[in-house]
DNA sequence: TTGTAGGCGTTATCAT
DNA sequence: ATGATAACGCCTACAA
C-alpha cells in the first residue's frame, strides 16, 4: 500500500484501485484520523479551495447579505470563504489580491463598485489580470473597470423605480441623499432618481451629499432641515442612508411619513426592522451567483460564463404615505 | 545569488547578508514583480498568516462588529483574516475548525457562545486541542467548554445593569425575551436579568422565549401583547430581538417609549439607528484584543496568556422612558 | 492495478 | 557572507 494508492483514493481521483486496497486505505485513513493537507494540496494543484470576497465595509449588511451568499453555496461544496474588509479603498482591495494571489484562492468575488477615474485602477485591472491568467476566477457584483464575469443588479432602474413610486404617492419636492462620491453605483443611483423626476415633471436638483452610512444620513438630515422647507419625501442612496435620515428628521420631532415620507434602495435586514419603503435587490442570490460561477470554473474548464443580471423589486413599507391634498 | 540568499533577504531572516547582494535581490525582485508563495512557506513553517473567525451568524451586526477588530489589527500585520459562518451550529464550527486546521491558520476566534450539554461538546474540545498542538492559537470571546484563551464581557452584569435601569424608571412589571436556548449567553443574561428584579423586589417570571434575530423579537411581541395586560417595559436579550419586539409593538399601535419602555443588549449599529437604550459592548475591542493575542503568540514563543475581561457600558437612549404616576 | 520518481516553492541545516 | 541540499506533504507522469 504505497502512498500514491493512498493519495488516489483519498482525492477521489479517476486512476482505477481496486475495492479492497480502497477499503483497506479508507479503514486506515479513519483509524489514524488522517486529513490531507490543504496546503501541499494546493501548492502542488497550483489552486485552493478558498474564495475571496472583497467588502467595502464589514459591517454593512449590505455586504453581509453578500456573504452569506457566498458562503452558503461555496461551504456546501467544502470552500472556505474568507471575506476580506476593504474599507472601500482600492490600495486595500489591491493588498487583499495580493494575499489571496499568494494562496491560490480558487476565486475572489468584489461585493463592492469601483470608482470612476480611480488612481489605482490601472493597478487593479493589471493584478485582476495576473490572478485570472493565474487560473483564478474572479467575478464583480457591480460595476467594475476591469476584465471579469459580471452578475449585477440595474441600480438605475432600482432608483428610478423608488423614485417613481414616491412621486405617484403625490409628492413633489423629492430630495436625494447620494452615495459616496466617485462610485459608479452612487452614479447609477442619482441618474436614476433624476431620470424619474424629469419623466415626472418634477425638478430633480435636490441632491445632498452622503454615503453609505447611517451617520450620513443622519447628518443629511441636519442639512435638509436647514436648507429650506421639508421635501415631501426623501430617497436615500440606500436603506442605511434612508434610515439615518429618518431618525434625524424623528429626532426633530418630524413625523415620518405624515409629514416626510422617506424610501431608501436594497432592502437589508435593518430595512425590515423599521419597515422602510425601499427596493430589493437579490443580494444572497448575487453572492450564490459568483460561488457557482467560481465552483463551475474550478471544476471544469474554463469555459467562460455569461454576465447575469439579476432582478429587483419594489417593496412598499410604512415610511411613505400618500401626500395629503 | 542563490535561492537561499534570495529568500534570506526576502523573508527578513535575521542571517547576515551583505548591502550590495541584499539590494540586488530587491531589485530583481522589484524587476520580476516576485511574491513568494504563501502556501509553499506555511507548508514548510507548519504555520500560516490566516486568522480564522468562526461566527454564529454573519449577518448579525454583533458578529460583524467583532469581525471588523479582528481584520483591522491582523491586516495591519499582514494576516489574512477569514470569517467563517456557523450559523449557531457546532457541527458546521467543527467542519470550519477542520479547513482551518488543514490550512494551519495561525489562530482560530471563536465569536459566540457555547451551548451547555452540547452533543458535540467532546468533539469540539477535542478538535480544539489537536489545533493547539499544532501551534494555533484559539480564542474563545464568549463562554466556551474547551481550554483556550478567553477574552469576554460580563453577560451577567449587562443584564443586571439594564435591568436595574429600567426599573428605576419606574417600571414594574417587566418582561424580558430570552436568546437561543442552551447558549450560555442566553443563559448567563437571563440570570443577570432575573437577579436584578428580585433585587428590586420585582416578580422576574415575565420571560418570553426569543433567539438572537430581528424576528425572534417581533414574534415575541405578539406573544406578549397576547398574554394579558401590557407590560411597563421589555428588556431583550440583544438589541435585535429589542428592535423586532418594538417593531412588533408599533405595528399594534402601542406607543414605544410612552406605553412600553424597551432596552436591548450590546449596542450594535441597528440600536444606534432607532435609539434604542441599551448596555454597549466594546465588540470591536474583543476581535481587536483576539487577534492580538495571535499575533503576540505566533510571533514569540508560546508564552500563555491571562484571559480578559472587557468592562460594558449602560446607554440610555430613546426607546425608554419614566414611568407616568 | 500498483508503485517509483520528480517536482510544486519555500525554509532550515549544514557546509564552504 | 553565501550556497548546496534536504525536507514540508501532496499529486502526476511514467513505469512495472
Amino acid at each position: 500500500m504505497s502512498i500514491t494508492t493512498a493519495s488516489r483514493v483519498l482525492n477521489g481521483s479517476k486512476h482505477p484501485v481496486s475495492e479492497k486496497t480502497r477499503a483497506r486505505v479508507l479503514a486506515a485513513a479513519e483509524e489514524l484520523n488522517y486529513q490531507p493537507s490543504a496546503l501541499a494540496r494546493a501548492l502542488v494543484t497550483r489552486n485552493s479551495r478558498i474564495i475571496g470576497v472583497i467588502v467595502g465595509s464589514i459591517v454593512d449588511p449590505y455586504f453581509a447579505e453578500i456573504a452569506r451568499g457566498v458562503e452558503d453555496v461555496a461551504g456546501r461544496m467544502g470552500y472556505l470563504t474568507m471575506v476580506c474588509n476593504a474599507d472601500r479603498h482600492t490600495e486595500a482591495e489591491l493588498a487583499h489580491l495580493q494575499t489571496l494571489r499568494d494562496y491560490r484562492a480558487a476565486g475572489v468575488v468584489f461585493a463592492s463598485s469601483g470608482y470612476a477615474d480611480d488612481e489605482h485602477g490601472g493597478e487593479l485591472a493589471h493584478a485582476v489580470a495576473d490572478l485570472s491568467e493565474r487560473g483564478s476566477t474572479v467575478v464583480a457584483l457591480a460595476q467594475r473597470d476591469f476584465e471579469c464575469l459580471h452578475a449585477v443588479v440595474d441600480n438605475h432602474a432600482a432608483a428610478y423605480d423608488i423614485t417613481d413610486y414616491v412621486a405617484s404617492l403625490g409628492h413633489r419636492r423629492i430630495a436625494f441623499v447620494d452615495g459616496p462620491a466617485g462610485l459608479y453605483t452612487s452614479a447609477l443611483r442619482r441618474d436614476g432618481f433624476e431620470a424619474a423626476m424629469r419623466d415626472a415633471g418634477l425638478d430633480p436638483t435636490l441632491c445632498f451629499e452622503g454615503g453609505f452610512e447611517y451617520e450620513a444620513g443622519y447628518n443629511a438630515a441636519l442639512r435638509i432641515m436647514a436648507a429650506g422647507p421639508l421635501p415631501d419625501a426623501v430617497v436615500g442612496v440606500n436603506d442605511e442612508v434612508a434610515i439615518g435620515v429618518m431618525s434625524g428628521l424623528r429626532q426633530a420631532r418630524v413625523d415620518v411619513p405624515a409629514q416626510v415620507s422617506i424610501a431608501g434602495i436594497d432592502d437589508t435586514r435593518p430595512a425590515r426592522f423599521v419597515e422602510l419603503t425601499t427596493v430589493s435587490v437579490p443580494l444572497y442570490e448575487l453572492g450564490a451567483v459568483a460561488a457557482r460561477a467560481i465552483l463551475a470554473r474550478s471544476g471544469d474548464e474554463q469555459r467562460p460564463q455569461p454576465n447575469v443580471l439579476l432582478p429587483h423589486r419594489l417593496t412598499p413599507r410604512n415610511t411613505t404615505a400618500r401626500r395629503p391634498r
